[in-house]
DNA sequence: CGATTCTTTGAAAACAGTCAATCTGTGTGG
DNA sequence: CCACACAGATTGACTGTTTTCAAAGAATCG
């Protein structure tokens, strides 16, 4: 299970197998149920998670109980709850399972020492930051300017790994619009 | 001038004299008067920049020419393109003044250097980028759930400093809502 | 299969956007 | 100092998109 791990830190960055081995040692892995809950609203996240197989969600509930998805990660990908993890306050996300998977995590503070020990890591890490950011960014914008068709367009560009993988409906969560409205779309889209 | 910057970093990490002097000997001071460019769409952003006085907006422009408003920094904030800075790749971002400002620049390659030497520093700068990163996952919840006049509540909320500061019209771009909307909306709120 | 979840469709209502005109305030040049 | 221009804000009427609600149909899973 490790190796997918492996794999991926391997094609990112040069490592030794000695930091590999220290990386492995601090490695849990966690196996995760369809609908099974990685991190509930209100608990502290402490974690970095990496998703070996399987396809996670990250979503917040409104003050009516309606549920927006902030992130969907599919296999090596990262997912957590980056707030709660900086703050060490409880967190305003859920994560769970779309599907049965499976998480690789290792705890807040050993990723930190090795990170120290490895600054190859530290860096790609940081990267990795640095990507979310920008992704947040563009995101934004879609939010702001796009129509509802022109958003879904945008996402089946950008993510279309995950475009044929989740539910319709937590896809119109995803860019703020209704599923009848995700719904209708596609049915113009279809026609033309 | 350097003292507005110098202020900042030490109110949050400490540095020694030396550190500082450091920091000063590869800062560059640029004046901006109202309306003028800091950066211009296709230009390569190469920069940090760090706004001692003024204010500034970073905005992008559609298809159809309009204008949307992806951030306000005013003193003591950061500004710049994270993404045109990490990739190279030309900027897909405007930068300009709002109003007569005075902003730090610090070359990339000069400010990783010093973060190699200063990890302090190193360890603050990632913290920002940290902190914006949330900030823009808490943003794009209330694009995707408010309504208008939630997201003004949220705008004036979290970021007083700004409401009053510049025109309604910019504020209006930055939320998503046609300016019209926002006028609108403030009309209501006012009558309760 | 039966049950649940998901998607589609229709009709009505709510919301926000557009266009155009007017109003307001500010600053500049004569 | 005034007049004018200009940027910004407001208002009204209209349009159009999106949401909501409700119901029916399709797909999936135990």
């Amino acid at each position: 299970m490790f190796d997918i791990f492996r794999n991926y830190l391997t094609s990112k960055i040069f490592l030794t197998e000695e930091e590999l081995k220290m990386i492995e040692t601090v490695s849990v892995f966690k196996k995760l149920r369809k609908r099974q809950y990685l991190l509930q609203e209100g608990d502290v996240w402490k974690m970095n998670a990496f998703v070996c197989q399987g396809c996670m969600r990250t979503y917040r509930v409104d003050d009516k109980g309606a549920e927006h998805i902030l992130n969907f990660a599919v296999e090596n990908w990262w997912t957590g709850d980056r707030e709660s993890l900086m703050t060490g306050n409880p967190a305003k996300s859920n994560i769970d399972a779309l599907e049965d998977s499976v998480i690789l995590l290792i705890e807040k503070e050993r990723l930190e020492n090795l990170s120290v020990q490895i600054p190859a890591l530290n860096n790609f890490l940081n990267n990795i930051l640095q990507k979310s950011f920008n992704v947040s960014q563009n995101r934004i914008i879609a939010n702001i300017s796009y129509t509802a068709e022109e958003k879904y367009l945008n996402f089946i560009e950008t993510r279309p790994e995950i475009a044929n993988r989740v539910p319709q409906h937590m896809i119109a969560s995803y860019l703020g619009i209704s599923p009848e409205t995700l719904s209708r779309v596609r049915n113009q889209m279809a026609k033309k």
